[in-house]
DNA sequence: ATGCTTACTTACATTTTTGTTAGTTCCTTA
DNA sequence: TAAGGAACTAACAAAAATGTAAGTAAGCAT
């Protein structure tokens, strides 16, 4: 999020699946740790900076900023300013952003549904846990 | 993927959105780079591994085991092995996973409108590049 | 006994994402 | 002149995801 090797093998792989895939294209736009939680905030109306930050709870501010702007470059959210003092800057969702409604919706009842269908028969974990 | 800190930051922060927010718990199911590939490749029916790893591309031996262990462990992916000799393990989807077919569909629909939306007007990259 | 194939595993390296801490800038009010 | 609030930015650190290269087990064919 802070600087990208373009031709890492890292790289590479995921540009060639966006660019076979919308699926994957947008997956890879709406997929990071606080953009589920930007989209859920300003579902109902804009809001600035701060009052996102407090609502989320939990972000800094540095990773709200990034977020944000990546947001921001990808048509999901525009930053508004106005210029008064102290400064206060808006953010609200564009008609994109407006547009995955339904898939939270889904994902939500999916995700519940599937929660129960786990439940008891949640094995071992995977991974090594440290601590 | 390979170890995990349960009290870092990071994952203390991962917890908490997903116990809260049934989309997150989905999301976090279904968005790493391999997994995608492979709902999409098992759509049709089970396949093999070195099936599923060809018809990939791209991926390696190592990270197409870890994201199928995981999917397995999610309840996503169903593996079967027959005792043959080679060999042969075949993986297919459950149920939940078939029902997320539509979240596929309406996302890739979504991704081309939006990929459109965009051309033209994408502004400079948002990060570093190096290289 | 050796080689062959499939489906992995191991150990390690790199890249990317996330988090921590401490500034900075703008103008305003005390 | 100093303090203050909002919305950041910079430098650095840690954690997590991804990739590389090589090796392993099982057991049949040679």
């Amino acid at each position: 999020m802070a600087s990208i090797k373009k031709n890492s093998t890292n790289n590479i792989n995921k540009e060639i699946i966006i660019a076979r895939c919308s699926e994957a294209y947008a997956m890879d736009m709406i997929g990071t740790r606080w953009k589920l939680s930007v989209f859920y905030q300003l579902k109902h109306g804009p809001m600035r900076f701060s009052a996102l930050r407090d609502s989320i709870g939990n972000v800094t501010d540095r990773m709200l900023t990034l977020h944000l702007r990546e947001m921001e470059r990808d048509g999901l959210v525009i930053r508004t300013v106005y210029p008064e003092v102290p400064a206060r800057v808006e953010y609200s969702l564009t008609e994109s952003a407006v547009e995955l409604q339904p898939v939270w919706e889904y994902l939500r009842a999916w995700g519940k549904r599937h929660m129960d269908r786990q439940q008891g028969l949640t094995p071992a974990p995977l991974h090594d846990t440290l601590d």
